[in-house]
RNA sequence: GCGGGCGUGGUGAAACUGGUAGACGCGCCGGACUCAAAAUCCGGUUCCGCAAGGAGUGUCGGUUCGAUUCCGACCGCCCGCACCA
């Protein structure tokens, strides 16, 4: 996507109705050279791969199976009625991919993308086909703009003949859906099984033909408006009347490896990675291009390639490539004038190895193999959704590739993946439409001028919606350790954090709660019992809730054990549970805990105690309450000593007053025990 | 459009493999203490109902003795879609 204004390339959001964002002029899309990276070469076993990620989101591994998007089909020839010539030579057939061969008797159509060849060889003496592939070029090139697009074709008049039955001839057009990028740039319609060829179908008055049922009495059933894409038996088609969807794949895929015109294929969404950047704050690319000896790789002893300093930014495109010095080299190979490459690289290049430099920062070279490696993988990787596909996938990519080239043994980056969410808060907008900050208002009035204030809806916080909240005085009006405790409180870390000064209030008020119960650490004799199980159940929860990162789990047991300290009378167990809760929130508010505990008398830091040990024995009760059900509705509950069997429960659960009574004598049909949890009484 | 996710009280949420929905917090209501207020403490708080009881996890349907949890359809919201970084 070509700015002529700008002079610099888009990205396909940066594209709205065929226009630059910035400069509003129309956008060309020109071939460009530029380079890639070829991903495409790990797709398999960067799809292979997900499965060993176990400790990853399940979606995200979804995710990136889904963008990799490895297909099973089949490529094949259509050979054209008639050769179109072409700058290279005649063109007499071409290539198509399609999933569906078992669907190739329901063809009604075949269709090529703008960029095909053939499209450009017809176009150079058709006027009406180059509007129509300019018209396609002009159309958004976001995926969902493509999507939502009317589909459009142009009759190019010629013909293609249909493998299956060489007298059967199927109309060619160009069709603004067909992506020169995707399999081959090509593909046969059969519109009663694909719902967008169905569209075109039904616009240019095509056949459709069902060719899949999936009962028998549909066999002759009308395709309407929708496409039918479910599974059934073949119907209409010759030899493979009667063979499942999948049997009439294998058959087509089989026929066309013995009479040549087909072959199976497995093809790829997963394009290789464009990483040319016209801008210049990018890592050079260390190119240099020779008209003799064309690209040539700067030599090592010269890298890094160094950005020039003295460059403006005053005119659009891009500084290096107008810099009146920087780019002119010689040619490191034949030591003639030749030029040096001015694109940079895409920022996600960087992103893509960084944690292994960050592991090991030699001076001569990108890192230490020995050392990166000691370190490598990240045990535990961290970061929002939306690096879910790219960064996550490159990253990955990257890794494998220096592991294929030797420089490193290890195959996946991050071992273990979390992804977080955001903090959130309101946003605020004033009478002009102007954005506000929270501190810019007031009981829904800007503070300076009492105009009202339209309250927007929540989302991130971001700068440009001023919708961000200065930690600064809120640290200084309650103290880090409430605002630790708000943060860590309330919604799991994978959710939205809504920022409310309200919640924070009420963490500041337990902050102090907790400094109060830890004052009250130094008196009480005798056990309680009941107390040091509920203290040795939180040692455990607490502990297993904080490593697997359920921080706001950790945060209410805490809450629990701090109501069951205070109601309890005083005793040993007591101050022994209030000695051990500051260890249990010193991860949570460790300035708290450091002054707790060194009130109490102990040594050292708290930060550097060992976690409270619990007692197992502790943590099972001797009294389980039982829930009575009649047809699966609560109607009693009966305490029982744990692990009573189900015999006696079944009985004591009948016996119950409220059962008695409910029954009215009758015997219950079944009755379903699950020990130490419920009885059901089906009645 | 495609891919992924989410939906539970006034509110943030909890519920380990299907087994007592709403733990814990915020807010609110009532009470104690106080000349008064703040702080603190005690009690209550899903909804309807005086109660007995009934309903209830986006909507509709299914599986099951039993569904927030599993399956299907729908509705709504959020994220990603390859050059935003």
């Amino acid at each position: 996507n070509w700015d002529p204004v700008d002079m610099t390339v888009l990205a396909n959001e940066q594209v709205i109705d065929g226009r630059g964002w910035r400069s509003g002029a129309l956008v060309e899309r020109r071939k460009l050279s530029q380079w890639f990276l070829k991903i495409t070469d790990f797709a398999d076993e960067l799809l292979t791969g997900l499965s060993t990620l176990d400790q990853w989101p399940e979606k995200v591994r979804t995710m990136q199976e889904n963008w990799i998007g490895k297909s099973q089909g089949m490529r094949f020839r259509f050979d054209l009625d008639a050769p179109v010539a072409a700058p290279g030579g005649d063109i007499a057939s071409f290539e198509v991919f399609t999933t569906r061969p078992d669907t190739m008797f329901g063809a009604s159509f075949a269709a090529i993308a703008a960029d095909h060849p053939i499209a450009q060889a017809l176009a150079a003496d058709n006027e009406a086909l180059q509007a129509f592939i300019a018209d396609c070029k002009r159309t958004g090139t976001a995926a969902a703009e493509i999507e939502t697009a009317e589909k459009k074709g142009y009759d190019t008049g010629l013909s293609v003949v249909h493998p299956l039955d060489p007298s059967w001839k199927l109309p060619l057009f160009v069709a603004n859906f067909v992506l020169m990028d995707y399999g081959t740039g090509a593909v046969f319609g059969c519109p009663a099984h694909d719902q967008r060829d169905l569209d075109f179908a039904r616009k240019y008055a095509l056949p459709v033909k069902r060719v899949v049922a999936p009962s028998p009495e549909d066999a002759s059933a009308p395709i309407d408006a929708e496409a039918y894409v479910g599974p059934g038996r073949i119907v209409n088609s010759a030899f493979l009347d009667g063979l499942s969807v999948e049997e009439a794949k294998a058959q087509v895929i089989a026929r066309g490896e013995a009479e040549g015109w087909g072959t199976g294929t497995t093809v790829w969404r997963l394009r290789d990675w464009g990483v040319s950047r016209q801008r210049y704050w990018g890592t050079p690319i260390p190119i240099i291009h020779c008209e003799d000896c064309g690209p040539v790789g700067v030599p090592k002893d010269q890298l890094p390639v160094i950005l020039p300093e003295d460059v403006s930014f005053d005119i659009p495109g891009n500084p290096l490539d107008r810099h009146p010095t920087w780019k002119h080299v010689a040619c490191p190979n034949c030591k003639r004038p030749a030029r040096r490459e001015t694109d940079t690289l895409d920022t996600f290049v960087d992103s893509s190895w960084y944690f292994i430099r960050f592991a090991s920062q030699p001076d001569d070279k990108p890192f230490d193999r020995a050392v990166a490696e000691s370190w490598m993988p990240v045990g535990q990787y961290i970061g929002g959704v939306e690096h879910a596909i790219l960064h996550l996938l490159y990253a990955r990519f990257w890794t494998r590739a220096l592991e294929r080239i030797g420089k490193i043994s290890i195959k996946e980056p991050f071992t273990g993946l979390f992804t977080q969410g955001m903090v959130t808060h309101e946003t605020y907008k004033g009478p002009d439409g102007q954005w506000l900050s929270p501190e810019e208002i007031s009981n829904g009035a800007v503070i300076a001028t009492g105009a009202p204030v339209t309250v927007g809806r929540i989302e991130k916080m971001s700068k440009s919606k001023k919708n961000t909240v200065d930690p600064g005085p809120i640290v200084e009006q309650y103290g880090a350790d409430a605002v630790r405790w708000f943060m860590l409180s309330d919604s799991p870390p994978e959710r939205d954090l809504e920022w409310t000064e309200s919640g924070i209030e009420g963490c500041w008020r337990f902050v102090n709660r907790l400094w109060r119960i830890t004052e009250a650490a130094e008196a009480g004799s005798g056990e309680d019992k009941d107390l040091d199980r509920k203290l040795h159940k939180a040692i455990a929860g607490i502990a297993a809730d904080i490593e697997a990162l359920g921080f706001n789990r950790a945060v209410a047991k805490i809450h629990e054990l701090a109501n069951a300290i205070e109601k309890a009378e005083p005793s040993a167990s007591r101050t022994a549970a209030a000695r051990a809760i500051i260890r249990l929130v010193a991860p949570m508010v460790p300035h708290l805990a450091e002054e707790a505990w060194s009130r109490l008398g102990e040594h050292g830091l708290v930060a550097d105690a060992a976690w409270p040990e619990h007692d197992p024995a502790l943590l099972v009760d001797n009294e389980v309450t039982i829930a009575v059900q009649v047809n699966g509705k609560l109607r009693d509950t009966l305490i029982a000593p744990k692990g009573m069997a189900k015999d006696a429960l079944e009985r004591m659960a009948l016996d119950s007053e409220k059962i008695v009574k409910l029954l009215e004598g009758a015997t219950p049909k079944k009755v379903i025990v699950v020990p130490d949890r419920l009885v059901n009484i089906v009645a």
